[in-house]
DNA sequence: GCGCTGTCTGTGACAAGGTCACCTTCACTC
DNA sequence: GAGTGAAGGTGACCTTGTCACAGACAGCGC
């Protein structure tokens, strides 16, 4: 019954008495597509993601998005913990259930003591809060210097299975922060170079080797 | 010989004991332009800024340039807490001292320790981090949905002292993240519509309402 | 004063990217 | 087999970033 505590690795260093408070949870399923929060929701608990992926988006005015981070088993989200230990209460960005997941929400009062009593909880948190933030250096970079080229290049790299992406250009698009148009544009012109085939809903990737060069040419 | 302990208000709570061991510390004094850190770095203790202020800035290839975030008395420098608690130890920013400005260094087996044993200190740290990283996700907002035109009239509403701005356009375009060719365009638009008056290394803010609401216009 | 020097600013030309409008193609359903 | 909605393609246009270069200005030494 409380087998995904032990089960989950960044849980395990937890002290017996956080694991016994935190067995009480219930694992609660989540179907692909389902949305965690919106902006403006108010911050009610601190999730813990077992399993699947959780994808976090800003939403510009337009409609545009911008992936800011993904949450995977064992990280936390820190528009949460931003909202339970800062100022601010409320979401300004959206998340939502990239593949079907499995999570525990620890209830406010929970997460604040657990904080204050038990240092590995802490280091928990702490670690992927400093991780988080130097993710979001890191895509600030990204955004602000590099090339959209060079951040498809980079994302078809890292996304591929199996020589394929799966994934529209819309939700291309918002993964790397620029207009769909743009995508289809760029994808065109690497399929003219051969580097990619594109069909609809997916991109096979041809010839990674040149994709990664370009990837890798405007900096890290 | 201590007093800028209890002259620095978030310093303030800390345990008397925390206090004793802060108290062993010496502030320097850091000129105009000083800079802290560069990229690449090694991270090896924990500043806290007394008076002053210093500036973060992330630095593109081309040597284009964009304000990070900017620490002020009481506040605690992301990038560091993040080199101490998390994996990377380098710093990826630069720092640099906008004002003259006084600081201690906590070195980084006290910060860890501080960190441990006293609950007010652990709360400093975290609420600054949040709070940083909050302004992060709304930088982000920023840069990849307003336009220019927006992002440098909200920055000349708020650096406006006495209807001026004493900055340089390179300045001003490292802090709204943006080229410094842009700026002077810009600013010249401004300035026919009767806006602005610009001069060598300065802005005169001539109708503040209409920068305003400018400012406003594409969301927060 | 006079010229030198480095910084600050203005500007034209061009490339890259974002926005808008509209159309085509495809998968699915009734 | 027509209808529907999502996915993808394309041209026009504007904003932004980049490059190259020139003019303006302040400070300095003479």
């Amino acid at each position: 019954m409380t087998d995904w505590i032990t089960d989950t690795p960044s849980l395990s260093a937890l002290s017996p008495a956080s694991k016994a408070r935190l067995g009480a949870l219930q694992p609660m399923a989540l179907p692909r597509g389902a949305v965690i929060y919106r902006p403006g929701d108010d911050v009610t608990g601190f999730p813990v993601i077992l399993s699947g992926r959780i994808e976090v988006f800003l939403t510009g005015a337009g409609g545009r998005e911008l992936l800011l981070y993904a949450v995977e088993p064992g990280q936390t989200c820190v528009q949460t913990t931003l909202g339970l230990l800062g100022g601010d209460a409320s979401y300004s960005a959206e998340a939502l259930c990239a593949t079907e997941s499995r999570a525990i929400v620890i209830p406010r009062p929970v997460f604040l003591s657990l904080m204050d009593s038990d240092p590995a909880f802490r280091q928990l948190v702490f670690t992927a809060f400093a991780e988080r933030m130097g993710g979001m250096i890191q895509l600030m970079e990204r955004v602000s210097f590099q090339s959209v080229e060079c951040r498809l290049a980079a994302f078809l790299c890292n996304r591929a299975e199996g020589g394929r992406v799966q994934a529209t250009q819309s939700e291309i698009a918002a993964q790397i922060g620029t207009a769909r148009e743009v995508v289809s544009r760029r994808l065109d012109a690497f399929a003219r170079r051969g580097w990619v085939h594109t069909e609809r809903g997916a991109v096979e990737i041809i010839d990674a080797a040149s994709l990664r060069r370009l990837a890798l040419a405007e900096g890290l």
